[in-house]
DNA sequence: TCCTCGTACTAGAGCGCTCTAGTCGGAGAG
DNA sequence: CTCTCCGACTAGAGCGCTCTAGTACGAGGA
């Protein structure tokens, strides 16, 4: 089994070159002819050779490593996570996954990046203290994904949530809806500028600002605030509820219809994200869709420019959401 | 910001001892006093000096890295991947992850992991072909998890399960059920062993054994098959329906309540995984319990004895599922 | 003919660690 | 008082690459 990998030495001994010119070779770097390139080529096929990453990124100055932090089960990190891994291999960077579960911390996560020597760390939906985050930042250029902090140094790429439950309470306003409430993420990252989304929109509008349906990220959450909702005499309740985020909306949705209130007949619903699993025709939520793609290249641009021009962190990015309507949304009756 | 990280070389210099002291203080190694320890330490403290990883692997023999390839969006695999991180600090192993993902391929996420120098391989699920597994297995320990392949070299650990499908099955015929159909997994990891598990169960119990509802593996699926469910005339109907797993269940339930018929009023159905989403509140979903803990400490344990003991690889560890009845079966009416 | 220049290639010094084979000094045995 | 042994520590050779500073050589110019 392990009769020890081939090198590069023995490459270039096959091959009747130099070690030197076997680097050359593999890096696409100038300066070999192609008949020994191919020479070499044929060499390290014919050994099963595959050039060692942890060696040559030592023996670079350079490690061209992008740590990502994110957590295991979220789904819309998933697909940030598709997004960075485009995104970086178009800058000839590599990220490096570093998974949040229940049994492993964010901070441990991190440190296992750092021990990597990852060049910049980006952290989606980091619930770190802003303190340990500028802490990071004076180590490494580190980019926050989804989460607004005022940390030293701390590059922030996000969505305009203001403006996501903005175009929500908008979408239903127009829909004839006047009693729209909205299910808080609490302390999650992003609840704060959801909530206060919601808070101006409705505000402007002329409409009551109704109290919060405490929530928070996963379905169960959405199912909790439901409880909530339903506990309520029937004709106080809101026509409609933006919702922290998708999986938050998909348990309100679901406990709300068992709970004999047909969704969108009787009450509308907006989620936030766009997570695949929204777009599902069984499920076909209304939400307003963050663009992870541009998130994902946003982080990865800045987290270049920092290393590779020496940029200075800069402002926020933010990127606009879109509202995405589907089938939980209608008229009031 | 990169005055270039300081070295074990700053350390020792500092501290006033050799390079190789620092080395063996921040092994842990035998062969240092107390008193120099703790000097050591501090020095390094001070210097907010933290060990090169790539370094000290270059120069072990032995990486100690176990690749881990796992489908970002699958829910069971963040199950896994969290019993796999516990699982491997135990041994004295680091997991390092390699995402597949709509745009990142399984064959990619490999190839990443072997440039890494990992010793051995897990796979998640794996969609590989059977050729390109031994070929894999070939050069690396590689463990197949919740895929069963016949292919040399490879390693397997999974859930039993037909005996899963046993159980759901015994479980509704208990109930009463005796018109019990599958929403069959297709071509997934695990599904010709559940389709063979519902056929084997129902013959057994001398039951009639039901068109298969073509499914799949994600709520999308599940829900396409409640279309083919709902579609037939209603008096033909099975009474229950085992899914291929919890997503496909979900979307499943999901689907044929709206289509008018309660679960598990006038339909029972059975997931398989027990997902963290299954047990919430509001789903409540009865399944057949695959054990990720077990299964990542397996494969974990498989791996390890391949590097440590030179172990050969074994026959399959097929682990128990276990039925947890929660809310979506009932007697028939 | 000599000199310059560019291309193809090589030597060898790192990169930041690990680890074997030492050295050194003092305590305990004889 | 010498000899051994052991614990504490150091020197230095790797690990598998990268990359700078070369060398060798043939073509082209004057």
């Amino acid at each position: 089994m392990t009769a020890s990998r081939p090198t590069m030495e023995d490459v270039a001994a096959r091959a009747g070159v130099s070690r030197a010119l076997v680097s050359i070779v593999f890096r696409g770097a100038a300066g070999a002819s192609p008949a020994t390139r191919e020479r070499v080529l044929t060499a390290a096929a014919e050994l099963g050779y595959q050039p060692d990453r942890r060696a040559s990124r030592l023996g670079r100055t350079r490690t061209r490593m992008l740590g990502v932090v994110f957590g295991v089960g979220h789904a819309f990190h998933g697909d940030l996570v598709d997004s960075l891994y485009v995104a970086a291999a178009d800058s000839d960077y590599e990220v490096v996954l570093s998974g949040v579960t229940p049994r492993r911390r964010e901070d441990e996560a991190v440190r296992a990046l750092q021990a990597e020597r990852c060049e910049a760390i980006v952290l989606l939906g980091s619930t770190l203290p802003a303190r340990a985050l500028a802490e990071l930042a004076s180590r490494l250029p580190t980019v926050s994904v989804l989460r607004d902090v005022r940390a030293a140094g701390v590059d922030v790429v996000r969505t305009d949530d203001a403006e996501g439950l903005r175009q929500a309470v908008a979408h239903l306003h127009a829909l004839g809806h006047r009693r729209i409430a909205h299910a808080d993420g609490g302390q999650a990252p992003g609840a704060a500028e959801r909530r206060r989304g919601y808070r101006t929109a409705v505000r402007r509008l002329g409409l009551a600002e109704l109290p919060l349906l405490p929530a928070g990220l996963t379905e169960e959450d959405g199912a909790r605030a439901a409880g909530a909702f339903l506990a309520g005499p029937a004709k106080d309740r809101p026509t409609a509820v933006t919702a922290f985020n998708d999986r938050c909306a998909l348990g309100f949705v679901d406990a709300v219809r068992r709970g004999g209130v047909g969704v969108p007949e009787r009450l509308s619903v907006v989620g936030f994200d766009d997570i695949r699993a929204a777009a599902y025709a069984h499920i076909a939520l209304t939400t307003i869709r963050q663009d992870a793609d541009a998130l994902g290249r946003l982080a990865i641009e800045r987290a270049a420019a920092r290393l590779d021009e020496g940029a200075p962190p800069g402002r926020p990015a933010v990127v606009a959401p879109t509202l995405v309507v589907r089938a939980t949304t209608g008229a009031p009756r």
